[in-house]
DNA sequence: ATGAAAATAT
DNA sequence: GATATTTTCA
């Protein structure tokens, strides 16, 4: 790590503020400023707040109403429009800084003629605190803080970025994965929102792509077998059960529900079979995950230890931005 | 952005 | 040589 220029716009805390009392002791700052850091101040810390997600209408009850099920991108929208608001609040705070003037928006890129539609590229502001422990690093999922990589010592300073390591999926990293699946239900899920979902520092859409891949080819290689044999091979695959709502079509239980088919007048011949009614919304009601939450803590800590290293992305004490976050939002 | 195939890395 | 993951391509 060659040491820093030395200026970095480092916020430094006055010893005052940073004690959980004076906050607003803004001797240095202008108006605009103070009332921005006393409105900052009144917000309510993100424990508590009651969480979005908890639904005030079980989702039998809802179902039984035709009530539609609260989308999970919502959720998300909500968090990633309030940190857009929160960035937006500090760039007014300092605008100056690193790019005083006409800085172009795009400093420097890869000389790829075909990346062009980079150009929205919201910058990553750090975060001082609020809602910061939302993401994770994947040596964190992991569980195993030695495999960390000592460093990316891999320093460039031509400005490129060096090529991050391989990711490993792990038993850990692919049951996030499957579970976000299954959430948003094998029509749903494509990379980008599953990446989304997973939330895990590092993790790219690419990764998920290719995985996502894998998958579909083990999914659909599984059904040919009807009888579960997992192939010796399908290791990580076969870590994590397939849960239902990914396996073949959606299951009758979606189905109107509750209500005898009799008074559907349908044979119960073909009570086995998928029944042909309302079916789209099967993979989303009674996939086993009641209140699904987009991963924000560790309640997955499976504790299995097959910690096998991932040299990817991990955070820098100070700065979430990694050299080259390719994380458009 | 996505899915599939080709290319690499392990 | 077989797999796992990345990169390229449509």
């Amino acid at each position: 790590m060659a040491e820093d220029s030395g200026e970095r716009d480092s916020v430094r805390l006055h010893p005052e503020e940073d004690a959980d009392g004076g906050v607003r002791d803004g001797r240095a700052v202008h108006g605009d400023d103070v009332r921005v850091l006393e409105w900052v101040d009144g917000l309510p810390s993100g424990e508590d707040l009651i969480p979005l997600s908890q639904p005030l209408v079980s989702p039998e009850l809802a179902a039984a109403f035709s009530i539609p099920p609260p989308d999970l991108k919502t959720m998300l929208d909500i968090h990633r429009a309030t940190q857009h608001t929160i960035c937006n609040l500090r760039r007014q705070q300092n605008p100056s800084k690193s790019s005083p003037a006409a800085a172009p928006p795009k400093p420097f890129s890869a000389a790829d003629p075909k990346e062009s539609s980079t150009s929205q590229k919201p910058s990553r502001c750090p975060d001082q605190g609020l809602e910061s422990s939302s993401m994770e690093t994947i040596a964190e999922i992991e569980g195993d803080s030695s495999s960390l990589p000592t460093e990316n010592s891999a320093e460039d300073n031509s400005g490129r970025m060096p090529k991050r390591p391989r990711l490993v999926w792990t038993p850990q990293l692919h049951k996030r994965f499957v579970d976000v699946v299954a959430h948003l239900g094998i029509k749903n899920a494509v990379p980008k929102t599953i990446m989304q979902l997973m939330n895990v520092d590092g993790l790219t859409r690419e990764n998920v792509a290719s995985h996502l891949q894998k998958y579909r080819l083990y999914l659909k290689r599984m059904q040919g077998l009807s009888n579960d044999g997992p192939s010796s091979s399908d290791h990580l695959f076969a870590s994590t059960p397939v849960p239902q709502s990914l396996q073949e079509q959606p299951m009758p239980y979606a189905v109107p529900t509750m209500i005898p088919m009799q008074v559907y007048g349908i044979p119960h011949h073909h009570a086995h079979g998928v029944v042909p009614v309302n079916n789209h919304l099967a993979g989303r009601l009674y996939n086993g995950f009641d209140s699904f939450q987009p991963y924000a803590h560790n309640d997955w800590s499976g504790g299995s230890k097959f910690a096998s290293i991932v040299s990817n992305a991990h955070v820098s004490p100070n700065d979430n931005n990694r050299t080259g976050e390719k994380r458009k939002q």
